[in-house]
DNA sequence: TGCGCTATTTGCACTCAGTGCAGGGACATT
DNA sequence: AATGTCCCTGCACTGAGTGCAAATAGCGCA
């Protein structure tokens, strides 16, 4: 039983995903068997199951993917600042997103609305996650606390992207998403982020002028200090 | 089928949870069946399923307890300052997993060689993530990014308290996990710690004293200004 | 001791996800 | 036309999870 004998050359897969988002949308997840969606798709229900190894895996099609890119892109930056790094990570994740906001958005509903297909998703941020620890890991494996430091900044890191990805998701795609991910990149450097410093402390500058001084020159030293501060 | 007739009052349970055990060290996850599980426990089938709802909540018996437990601590705290608040949130689970050191190694030794388990067991971090989260949320409600802040802070207060515990897993249990904590809950609070500040950029200060002073009474002064910063 | 009441337990029948195997058909290459 | 290679298919099977109705055990109470 086939609408369209056409290519019936390799886009199985195409088709079974169109198939599926439609059924899981229009009757819920749950309510969706397997069969189905085979069906829908013309195709065979053994058919399903080569090119998804289970059915919430046809909801993220291209996440495996997704995530060797970004572990091709850290790999390529072994000596880049790794903040810096981590942050053009998040830019290509969230690029590809953007890349197909209607997919991103029917994806969002799906996600948001089905607790099984919540916990997916959540262990694929793992994945990325995890990718981003190691990277720091390695980044930092001769600072006091870099393991940890490794740990909690890629952790924020994740959350970070989310939480811009989500608000974009909220709004229905409308907004500038990416310029959100640069405001919070942004705001992460200033006062959340956490390279290893060991125990030192925040520091407090005592300087001594003065009490003519010429207030230019006293802007100039400040300057100068604080440039010697930032490395 | 019983052996022990014994007090067959509400110990199912906890029979089930010991056999389950048992058998996926012994035969691994995948390989031991349900049936299996209530057979060892000298249950039928159908009472497994009405004290778990899947096979794999066998694992995290207590998980839903904690969750509310940690989730009325930090209700109890609507003043404190919230990253103390949180701290001493991380505290309390890690408490409990240090309360049964056995049955925490057990279970680490499965999740970590059972992909289905390890991601059953991110969602459960994931829902202390988000209580961390709600709650720094309502906490910086007014701040610049305090949404923001909420979901990296959150996400970073997860991922130092898993580092902490999974150092500890990876040891076998030896060492002091409580203190690993509180050294990396300080050095969190110097140097990861993001409570939001939106444009604000850390401070240099400038202090002028005359050329003379007495060197305790700068230091006094010093003291003073700081813990002026400090709030 | 016997009588209900309630919560736990059980059996049965059923749906559906996921797997292993063996084969079938389309397409390109020679 | 023969051949090899993918991709797809059918079939039979295991095992997780559910709904329903009945059985059973503990417990308070007379």
């Amino acid at each position: 039983m086939q609408a369209e004998p056409s290519t019936r050359r390799g886009d199985s897969r195409r088709r079974i995903t169109h198939a599926a988002m439609d059924l899981f949308e229009r009757q819920g997840y749950a309510a969706t068997t397997v069969d189905a969606i085979a069906e829908a798709a013309g195709v065979s229900r053994r058919t399903f199951f080569h090119h998804f190894a289970s059915k919430d895996a046809v909801v993220f099609p291209d996440h495996e993917h997704l995530v060797e890119r970004v572990g091709a892109h850290l790999r390529a930056q072994p000596t880049a600042d790794p903040i810096d790094a981590i942050g053009s990570a998040l830019r290509l994740v969230l690029a590809s997103y953007l890349a197909d906001p209607d997919v991103a958005l029917r994806r969002y509903q799906l996600t948001r609305t089905t607790p099984e297909l919540r916990e997916r998703e959540i262990a694929w941020v793992q994945r990325y996650q995890l990718l981003f620890s190691r990277y720091l890991d390695e980044r930092w494996s001769d600072a006091p606390q870099g393991d940890l430091a490794a740990d909690v900044v890629a952790a924020g890191a994740s959350a970070l992207h989310n939480h811009v990805l989500r608000h974009w998701l909220k709004g229905g795609g409308r907004g500038d998403a990416m310029a959100d991910l640069e405001a919070a990149l942004a705001w992460w450097r200033r006062s959340a982020v956490a390279e290893p410093r060991g125990d030192v402390p925040r520091r407090v500058v005592v300087a001594v002028f003065d009490e003519d001084v010429d207030p230019a020159q006293l802007a100039a030293h400040v300057r100068e200090a604080r440039s010697a501060l930032e490395r």
